[in-house]
DNA sequence: ATATCAACCCTTTTT
DNA sequence: GGGTTGATAT
């Protein structure tokens, strides 16, 4: 059954491009190399360029493979293609992300590789939790040798095709971790190696590293793959790291027929090893590579290209280009200076209700981003008060949940009993009796023996295993329940054999027994986890596959992220995201906050140049998703690890050539200048006290310390509040008298006095009422509502 | 073997 | 501030 639209002709669909993005789509004879700025339209090219192979070059879609950076982003673009070569040819493309389309080779290819088609892939918690385990038998200090830092230097060597092996046998190596105070780094690396293959389980960078290894020894398999896939194409290059960009060698070498596309000032994900010389090299690799360039921009105004394009004109390294773009010239970037976090969040919020209100837009329409997911707490707060629907992407992924992620151990260990971190996260859950101690015994034995701890509790005697005899019961049960649900791991379908599992396991019995609100979340959420396999079983039959088994689901829900589980259009949410899961994505009014140094950029990075442009070239990226209305907020003060901290705007700020940005400010952000912070009389005191000290750069004031006490300030320097439609009201308040307290206890405030408080921001007081230590106010907060507070405790500051 | 409480780290970003 | 981990008591 043929689609209608097959049939168009693709000259129909090529006058739409510009001349660059055209000839983009129709060189197909070699190697190509595709710039593509923000919002240049790089998706509809490389949408059409497939449909191009497939139509005018006569190409099998199973030949075409097409790597993109998401999950999501694969399945939208096949859902594109499917439009123009219909349905059916879409859906044997091979395009997904790198990790989904070469788990799926390795499946096929385990033997090469000496690992058992079904086997595990361990996230990071996993891990984490193995290396752990391995810093504990080996008996190191586990302040020295943290999980993170550990798995850091394992994931970087692998990245770079490094092999534990490799690794140790390197004297530079082990100079270096000695160096690092480090010293048995390379004995933890070839233990972890080890202790994943006895588990029969990779992790995310063993997929890419596994591969490589599979093509670079078995030269007939690689050239098999290599010779199937006639034309590759790979998106967001610029986020490609070292090992990617050597797999896409080994397939592309012999052909040459491979067409990249990437933006370099994006690139964005070097902590996760991307290199960004992949793509800035890929001309010299690939010899007689075409290079185009699409540098018009379709998405954005002129005003927030041009302030893009100044802003990441700041960085050194990068391809030369200019983004231009020929929508209206748009509003300015609205930069607003607002006193806390909470002020922050509330004017956005009244933003975000004016537009509305005004444009009659969508709540879809709008996005706030943020560097770090824990900036999010205050604006779903605010969010949730004020009743306006939102949707939070990252952070806890459904996944990552502890009644999930039990569910999932399960699943995985029916699978692959080997799995040594599902094997310990279900031993003892439900509670069975199975305590820490047997659990170190049988983990003892399993490493004496050089065997998996499955292997232990199947043959507990052979293994010399000397546990009492009711604890040998209870594992006898649990071994045997598990080998049941093993056996019908090949027959049984998911669906079938995942409601098993839950009913006979006493998942079930645990998670029904009562009914506090924490159990009925987790009850809906092993709901959703059910309903997520039905429909991911009901999806695989209506393409057509006959048999859908647990590794099959459980293949595909380890390389799920939250940003790909989203669905989508049928929600009309405000997004809250961190920028870098933003990347790709584009709304009307976008929201950029906490531009604060020390936050963004990160203080991670200060002192090293190329991480701090690789965080510039973030907020470009954050910058650019907006079509019409962008918006960049900082707070003077926020809540951060559970301590008021108090910054000065992000140096990014300025890198914006002025010209293109309309300033607002509060008043509170006058009276903390950099010229007025020597002036206040505790400005010194409090400075030198700061708990955390912050390297003092140029473009960094030293953070000022504000006091602790309420303190009225009488403030004579004639600065005049600024009123704005931008969500900072100007101030009706009358202005209080300058007189003297009549009661001491209230500091001077009375009713009609235009106050500061360090987090609501600025307020007028209503009313004063009470004696002595019970005197309250009710104060109207220009951008936090009403609030009654007890002066006594109130941080609150007087200001005419 | 489990429950409770203190101590600790944390916050960069994710396939 | 909060979530997780480890020590201690029951």
């Amino acid at each position: 059954m043929e689609e209608i639209h097959d049939k168009m002709p693709m000259d129909e669909y090529l006058e739409s491009f510009n001349p660059p993005q055209r000839e983009a789509v129709e060189f197909c004879d070699g190697p190509s190399l595709v710039i593509a700025g923000a919002g240049s339209g790089k998706t509809r090219v490389l949408t059409y360029k497939i449909a191009h192979l497939i139509n005018q070059h006569d190409l099998e879609p199973w030949s075409i493979l097409a790597l993109t950076f998401t999950n999501k982003a694969a399945g939208e673009m096949k859902e594109r293609i499917a439009k123009i070569v219909g349905e059916n040819m879409a859906r044997t493309i091979w395009m997904g992300t790198f990790h989904s389309i070469f788990l799926r080779i390795l499946r096929i290819e385990h033997e090469h590789i000496s690992f058992s088609q079904n086997f595990t892939i361990y996230d990071t918690a996993d891990s984490k939790s193995l290396v752990k385990a391995i810093v504990k038998e080996m008996e190191l200090d586990e302040k020295t040798y943290k999980p993170s830092s550990v798995l850091d230097t394992i994931s970087r060597c692998k990245n770079q095709l490094v092999t534990a092996e490799e690794y140790a046998s390197n004297p530079a190596n082990v100079q270096s971790d000695a160096r690092r105070n480090m010293p048995a780094l390379a004995q933890i690396f070839q233990r972890y190696s080890n202790r994943c293959r006895q588990s029969d389980a990779m992790d995310f960078d063993d997929i890419l590293l596994y591969t490589f290894l599979l093509f670079d020894k078995c030269p007939d398999v690689r050239e098999r793959w290599a010779s199937r896939f006639k034309y590759i194409l790979v998106d967001e290059y610029q986020d490609t790291n070292f090992s990617q960009h050597q797999i896409v060698w080994q397939l592309s070498k012999d052909h040459q027929k491979v067409c990249v596309v990437g933006d370099d000032a994006q690139s964005i994900y070097s902590f996760r090893g991307a290199n960004i010389d992949n793509i800035l090299s890929f001309q010299d690799r690939y010899k007689g590579c075409k290079l185009f360039k699409l540098e018009q921009n379709y998405r954005s105004t002129q005003n927030i290209v041009q302030a893009a394009n100044s802003l990441i004109e700041k960085n050194r390294k990068q391809i030369q280009k200019k983004v231009f773009s020929e929508n209206d010239k748009g509003e300015k970037l609205h930069v607003i200076d607002t006193h806390s976090d909470i002020e922050e969040s509330n004017v956005v919020i009244n933003n975000i209700k004016r537009i509305k209100k005004a444009e009659g837009c969508e709540y879809r329409d709008f996005a706030i981003l943020y560097r770090t997911n824990a900036q999010s707490r205050v604006f779903e707060d605010s969010l949730r008060k004020e009743a306006l629907p939102y949707r939070i992407y990252g952070g806890l992924s459904f996944y990552q949940r502890k009644e999930i992620k039990d569910i999932i151990a399960y699943f995985r260990l029916t699978v692959n009993p080997n799995d040594e971190e599902a094997f310990r996260r279900i031993i003892n859950y439900p509670a069975r009796g199975i305590g820490q101690t047997t659990v170190n015994k049988i983990a003892t034995q399993a490493n004496l023996n050089g065997t998996s701890l499955w292997n232990v509790i199947c043959f507990p005697e052979q293994y010399g295993l000397s546990i009492s005899k009711s604890t040998l019961g209870k594992i006898v049960q649990f071994q045997e329940m598990m080998s049941k649900f093993s056996e019908e791991a090949s027959t049984k379908s998911a669906l079938d054999l995942a409601k098993d599992i839950l009913h006979n396991s006493g998942i079930l019995n645990d998670i029904y027994k009562d009914a506090t609100p924490e159990d009925l979340s987790r009850q809906e959420n092993v709901e959703e986890l059910v309903n997520g396999i039905q429909e991911f079983c009901e999806s695989r039959t209506e393409e057509g596959n006959e048999h859908i088994y647990l590794i099959d689901y459980l293949s595909e829900v380890s390389l799920m992220s939250d940003v790909d589980s989203d669905n989508g259009d049928d929600d009309n949410k405000i997004t809250l995201m961190t920028i870098h899961s933003a990347k790709g994505l584009e709304f009307d009014t976008v929201f950029v906050v906490g531009l604060e140094e020390g936050l963004f950029p990160s203080q991670m990075v200060s002192g090293n140049p190329r991480e701090m442009e690789e965080e510039r070239r973030l907020f470009y990226v954050a910058i650019t998703r907006a079509k019409t209305h962008c918006f960049i907020t900082y707070a003077q003060s926020r809540f951060r690890y559970g301590q008021m901290e108090f910054s000065s705007p992000s140096r990014f700020i300025t890198d914006i050539d002025p010209q293109f940005i309309d300033r607002k400010q509060t008043l509170y952000s006058s009276l903390n200048t950099r010229n007025d912070d020597v002036s206040l009389p505790w400005a010194k005191k409090r400075t030198s006290s700061f708990t955390s000290p912050r390297p003092f750069t140029p473009f960094q004031p030293e953070p000022l310390r504000r006091p602790a006490s309420s303190m009225p300030i009488s403030s004579s320097n004639g600065l005049s509040s600024s009123s704005s439609s931008y969500g900072i009201p100007a101030s009706s308040a009358p202005t209080a008298s300058q007189s003297a307290p009549s009661n001491p206890s209230r500091n001077g405030i009375s009713a009609g006095s235009t106050v500061l408080h360090d987090r609501f921001g600025r307020g007028t007081v209503l009313k004063v009422e009470g004696q002595g230590d019970n005197t309250k106010a009710r104060i109207k907060f220009d951008n936090s509502g009403e609030k009654i507070l007890l002066l006594k405790f109130a941080k609150l500051r007087l200001i005419n």
